[in-house]
DNA sequence: ACCACACGTGAGCATCTATTGACACGTGTT
DNA sequence: AACACGTGTCAATAGATGCTCACGTGTGGT
């Protein structure tokens, strides 16, 4: 039933400084802990350096090292998939004729809840 | 920078368990506390219950009444969607020709995980 | 009315986890 | 060598969350 290895992917997103990290790597591509910290900014950058080795071990993201930097990076063939590929298969067996790619128009809705 | 209310979504789907009731319902289409339960084992009914009061309120299942049972089904249109959209929009950022429909045959992959 | 069944809820415990400051290490600079 | 800078790590604290038991409510059946 375990689509895959999303179990360390969820876990590693239910954070939302995680997840805030993950999509400004997401944007830029590949920046150094401090820059992260700087778009972060609800926390210090010790509570980043903690949060971006839980997603290193998760397999979210990748490290670089250049001089006396850490470059981090999506990792996009990592765990992120796995979450991905985890929640399409769901909806897929939910409904089989879900048009995922419409999905994208989704983003601009907003969102309905507790319906 | 928030694709949408993946915020609800992802803190939902950060539990295993609740992850299991999902896959459960993905599977089923629709079942009753008890049922759900049996399926999970792990933990108590009193445990499921409770966790499919916080799926319902984050808008990831629906629940329906028939007669002294509550059926729950997958809101294919909700949270769920939400963090869909969410992992779709980052990894896209990430790599524009990234090929979505391909996380399909991941599937199969299984997981390098940690590197 | 009475009893069984299906659930939801609240209190109490046990755990986990995020956050931070202090400190250590490696690299680049002068 | 001495020093500044960029990060990782450790220990301690505070807050969040899951699990279960006991109990309350609503529905069906007899």
């Amino acid at each position: 039933m375990e689509t895959s290895n999303e179990n360390a992917a969820f876990d590693a997103l239910s954070d939302r400084v995680r997840r805030r990290i993950l999509a400004v790597l997401g944007e830029h591509g590949e920046l150094s802990v401090n820059e992260i910290a700087a778009q972060v900014s609800s926390v210090g950058r010790t509570t980043v350096s903690t949060h971006l080795r839980v997603l290193r071990i998760s397999g979210l993201v990748r490290e670089r090292r250049e001089g006396r930097n850490r470059l981090y990076s999506l990792d996009t063939e990592g765990a992120v998939r796995d979450a991905f590929v985890y929640l399409q298969t769901i909806l897929h067996r939910a409904v089989d004729d879900i048009d995922v790619s419409t999905a994208e128009g989704a983003t601009r809705e907003g969102g309905r809840r507790t319906g």
